[in-house]
RNA sequence: CGGGGCGUAGCGCAGCCUGGUAGCGCACCUGCCUUGGGCGCAGGGGGUCGUAGGUUCGAAUCCUAUCGCCCCGACCA
């Protein structure tokens, strides 16, 4: 039995001063967590049991369609390094030295660890398909941890990897972990949806997305009211409404026109009485690479064009140009490249590369562009911009790629509708690795033929944290938070609202026990305190269920109160646990 | 990393400008009282004022450096 009195569970009546969001506050109020350091946290009684029961869900669910490893945290250089993601993971991975001066890191996720098992385990295609999943705390010196557990350095990841003969086999292992976390996510009682995803820098193709809406989030989802259409806003598109090209000026080949002092996209438009539609926004970007042998750094230009009134999306940008991280150019290098100062830059009058492999600086232009003519463009000159400049005839784009952000209201690539905006947490994320690990590691099966094949691989994330955040972020009100009895820590609190008075104790003990014993996990406040602090802890430790021992007992009834709707009901005493059967199966 | 803010008792804060015995509320301990929404009365314990250096007869307060934490922008479960 759980006694309030004798266990740890420090509640506090404020929040500290820098807790934000409601998750955050509450977590901490309810004596579930308590910080170390930035996106470090202690996770107490009550979050443990918490966790504990999220995981035993994960778990359960995820041997239905794969086996569970255990695998280090501690990774040597070594291994990262045959993915190349001992370079490419730059400050986001923790790194440190043993005592011999030898290399480790602390593991941010596992693709290299498995596919190092794969690789010298494998062998044929009869031991394919494989599913390995792990549960375990992952690191990674995030630049900015915070909002309580929703952004931090060390967190629990339910992971997983699928390997395949082909395709078709990676797209049946695909399918069961969406089954699966559709299964898990349901019966954490999460109110959810699945979008389109940005691969991330990790390549592949098709890849998904778990969210739940709530103001604390980080990500935008954009959703179509009409039809089904949802995405990340790094993935999302829209059908444009056409835009009327200008006509030609002169004899249609590219015209300078002064435009003193004239910067932004804005004052040019007003200035030459044009549409920001019909000019191109040229940004000018640089992607440093570090050579992995001389530690040399390379620097080389990528410049975007995108519709005058449109807003790059960065994501997008880094997809295009294979993962790779840009930065803004500086005022120097602009001036290098384009031989004039910002403000006035364009497209013309540079050699840009043929395609992604070859030298020179990258022009890449927005699909918005595609086919356009007689835009408007920066002249590479002060004070000038240029008239009839036509993509293809006046300069020679290195590629053409979907490179803009979507803005709310525009609308929807299948409907038409108007498209909507909202921030959410991203709770899981399932993706089609395809061969990239595999390959660059080097695992091989035989096939039937007796022919060496690269296995294709997938991964697949749950955040362990982020499914209790979202849970408090969607079920709180001023008082605290409630969570489904499937992961809340206990299902029922049994609240005497008097120790003193021996009927309520011995009562309160009673229907504890026996609630015990069919299976419910109670927790018996048996605190010698006002029923006022009784009843505001109650409501602030997230459980669904409280019992309320008082003056009706000596009508042999107590009150049960559902924490959600503040519903309360009186039930006979003897009759509690078979209340309890009925209501758990709905509340379930 | 760029920008902003904060470090004083477990939590929330005042004191700093204008240097002179470190304070308030909550929490905690003891006693009494009270018992359906953080009750009341009385007494009590607890603080290297983030750290280091400097100025000064004297520093929480002024100066310098440094560390930590939070928030806003670029990354992800």
């Amino acid at each position: 039995m759980h006694r309030w009195s004798q266990l740890f569970i420090p509640t506090l009546r404020e929040a500290p001063a820098d807790a934000e969001v409601a998750s955050h506050k509450f977590l901490v109020r309810a004596g579930y967590i308590r910080q170390l350091a930035a996106g470090i946290y202690s996770y107490l009684f009550l979050g443990q049991r918490s966790f504990n029961k999220i995981t035993a869900i994960v778990r359960r669910e995820m041997d239905k369609i794969g086996q569970e490893f255990y695998l280090p945290a501690l990774h040597p250089r070594e291994l990262w390094e045959t993915s190349g993601r001992w370079s490419v993971m730059g400050d986001n991975l923790f790194r440190l030295k043993d005592r011999k001066g030898a290399e480790l890191c602390l593991a941010m996720t596992h693709e290299e660890n498995m596919t190092e098992i794969a690789r010298k385990e494998l062998r044929s295609y009869k031991q394919l398909p494989q599913i390995w999943y792990q549960i375990q705390s992952k690191f990674r010196d995030e630049p900015r941890p915070k909002s309580g557990l929703l952004r931090v350095r060390q967190f629990m990841m339910k992971d997983s990897y699928s390997f395949d003969i082909d395709a078709a086999g990676l797209d049946v292992s695909y399918q069961k972990h969406r089954d699966a976390y559709r299964r898990i996510f349901d019966r954490c009682g999460l109110k959810y949806l699945i979008i389109e995803a940005h691969s991330g820098a990790m390549g592949g193709s098709q890849s998904e997305e778990f969210m739940v809406y709530t103001p604390a989030g980080e990500d935008q989802v954009v959703s179509c009211g009409n039809c089904k259409y949802s995405a990340n806003l790094d993935k999302a598109t829209s059908k444009l409404d056409a835009v009327q090209d200008l006509p030609p000026e002169g004899d249609g080949t590219p015209l300078e026109v002064h435009t003193p002092g004239q910067k932004t996209i804005e004052d040019v438009a007003r200035y030459l009485g044009v549409s920001p539609k019909n000019k191109i926004k040229t940004l000018a970007m640089m992607i440093d690479t570090q050579d992995g042998k001389t530690g040399k750094s390379k620097s080389r230009a990528v410049v975007v064009l995108i519709r005058g009134d449109h807003q790059l999306n960065e994501a997008k940008l880094s997809t295009a140009i294979a993962g790779k991280e840009t930065r803004p150019m500086q005022e120097e290098e602009i001036r290098q490249l384009f031989q004039s100062p910002a403000g006035f830059l364009g497209p013309l009058g540079i050699t840009w590369a043929k395609d992604l492999k070859s030298e020179g600086p990258i022009l890449l232009v927005d699909k918005a562009l595609e086919g356009r003519t007689n835009l408007i463009a920066g002249a590479n000159k002060e004070d000038y911009h240029v008239k009839n400049i036509t993509p293809e005839k006046d300069f020679q784009p290195t590629a053409y790629a979907d490179l803009r952000a979507i803005a709310s209201g525009e609308p929807c690539p299948n409907c038409g509708s108007s498209l909507r905006m909202d921030t959410a947490v991203e709770i899981g994320h399932i993706f089609k690795l395809g061969y990239k690990y595999s390959e660059s590691m080097g695992a091989r099966v035989l096939d039937k033929n007796g022919k060496e094949v690269t296995p294709i691989m997938g991964s697949y994330g749950i955040g362990i944290e982020r499914i209790l955040t979202a849970a408090i972020e969607q079920s709180n009100d001023e008082n605290g938070f409630w969570l489904p009895a499937e992961i809340a820590p206990f299902e029922i609190i049994v609240t005497p609202t008097n120790v003193g008075d021996t009927k309520l104790k011995t009562t309160a003990e009673d229907v504890a026990a026996r609630l015990e014993s069919e299976g419910y996990e109670v927790l018996l406040d048996d605190r010698d305190e006002r029923p006022g602090v009784k009843f505001k802890d109650a409501d602030l430790v997230g459980i669904p269920f409280r019992i309320n021992i008082g003056k009706k007992v000596t009508d042999g009834t107590v009150e049960v109160v559902q924490r959600s709707t503040r519903q309360s009901q009186d039930v006979s005493i003897a009759a509690v646990t078979e209340y309890f059967q009925q209501i758990m199966d709905t509340a379930r």
